[in-house]
DNA sequence: AACCGGTCTTGATCCAACTCAAGTGGGTGC
DNA sequence: GCACCCACTTGAGTTGGATCAAGACCGGTT
């Protein structure tokens, strides 16, 4: 991705919080450049993974929470079983690891689905600073909240919707969150498998196959692969608002 | 809501933080004595509900955390039509009202399903005091943290279980808290409808219904409308492990 | 260029849960 | 004591998504 190789490969892409172009996303928001400057002394410190890499897994002793700088993460719970579940999906700016505060390790795996990069920001340090600047405080909690509160529309998706009006929902959520981050919301690259969509959704990867040559017939979607045109987005919206009913 | 009663009524329930019997379960779980005076004046107000009456309902605005002292709720997020979701039942020593920080409206209703008690804790006061007291602030975000975790895992119930695993998992939650609480694990009465268990679970009334009929049959449960004896909770705890795999 | 593995699509069949419908039971108010 | 309502149970029929299976596509490798 990046290409310009310098000799000292400790931090090829330290950028301050202050200079990040994701600030107004992330942990920063809401922060004085002053601020923003005690919150890049603990945040020293930034990790590459390659796609497939995990993060951190289940069980791995919690330490940090990390903070998406590029590329592209799924997280995912399993059962003693070998049930599996993606939780989430996560781009730019969003913070992963919450789940490991309440219990001192983390309770699902977090994995590369692209080459990415991470800033890693040690848990107690935050919390200290957090203690000093109420405004990192507040923003943290806030963070934690809506967490809470995406959970519960999954919740709302996963136990109420069909599988069109699920997948609609997921579709609509990721190109409103790519547009957030400056991209287009008609065309967007899936960097996730069918089985993955499928896993999150709650559907087999042939439901979700299925869902995307239906959306594709009715001209809904122009689908080539992982490749997606968003060609009507009213009518997205329109099967999760249920307009059927 | 409260109409200016006498001066007497104000508090008919008021019991300090450092002599309540949730203290172990709760927001003042790991503070000292001293601490907890800090966090009760505070939490100066309580509330009390009748079976019906709403907490909060979604788009009220934020000012409070609401800690359940007696009684029953649940919460629930609606979309524009009319999709319902329970998102959680909480029982005594349970936090409410987490949902708001990030927006600072309410996004779900709390709904009290017997009559109730709370603890009110005005938001604004306790971030403040949790930059104070380094040991409150670590318990409100372990308690943020583990309502994260308790999402994920009601996301891998609806992803990936079936009706009676469904039901199962339930059951066993629920025995469980009560029994932190001091109950029987095998005895319990339910305080909610087989419908509100249905939408927790994304299953039909009915369902709920025929999945408790079968778990009777099988000498699994005792079921006398909401009084449910446990006979068997490792065919339970079986199910959940999804043994028959 | 041919091969290979992983991913995706599509078809045919099956089944768990939904829907619709009828009936039961318990609690409440008159 | 009776009527009514709501919650619950149970049955019969339907269906959306799962399962099983075959084949297509695509990227990477030799």
């Amino acid at each position: 991705m990046q290409a310009a190789q310098p000799v000292i490969r400790i931090e090829p892409f330290k950028v301050a919080c202050s200079s990040c172009n994701l600030r107004e996303l992330c942990l920063p928001l809401g922060m004085s450049n002053a601020q923003m400057d005690r919150l890049d002394d603990i945040v020293a410190n930034r990790r590459a993974l390659v796609r497939g890499d995990a993060l951190f897994r289940a069980g791995d002793a919690f330490t940090s929470l990390y903070a998406v700088r590029t590329g592209f993460f799924k997280t995912c719970v399993s059962s003693e079983d070998g049930r599996d579940q993606v939780t989430g999906f996560h781009m730019a700016g969003e913070l992963m690891g919450l789940d490991g505060i309440g219990t001192d390790y983390h309770t699902c795996d977090a994995v590369a689905l692209e080459d990415s990069h991470v800033c890693v920001i040690p848990y107690l340090q935050l919390e200290e600073l957090s203690r000093e600047l109420s405004d990192l405080q507040h923003q943290l909690h806030r963070i934690m909240s809506r967490e809470i509160v995406r959970d519960h529309g999954v919740m709302l998706l996963l136990g109420s919707m069909r599988a069109e009006e699920r997948l609609a929902a997921f579709l609509l959520n990721l190109t409103q969150r790519l547009q957030t981050r400056g991209f287009s919301s008609t065309s967007l690259i899936l960097r996730m498998t069918r089985e993955e969509i499928g896993s999150y959704l709650g559907l087999k990867l042939e439901t979700v196959s299925r869902a995307f040559s239906r959306f594709q017939e009715e001209g809904v979607l122009r689908v080539k692969q992982r490749q997606i045109e968003v060609l009507q987005p009213e009518a997205l919206q329109r099967l999760v608002n249920g307009s059927d009913c």
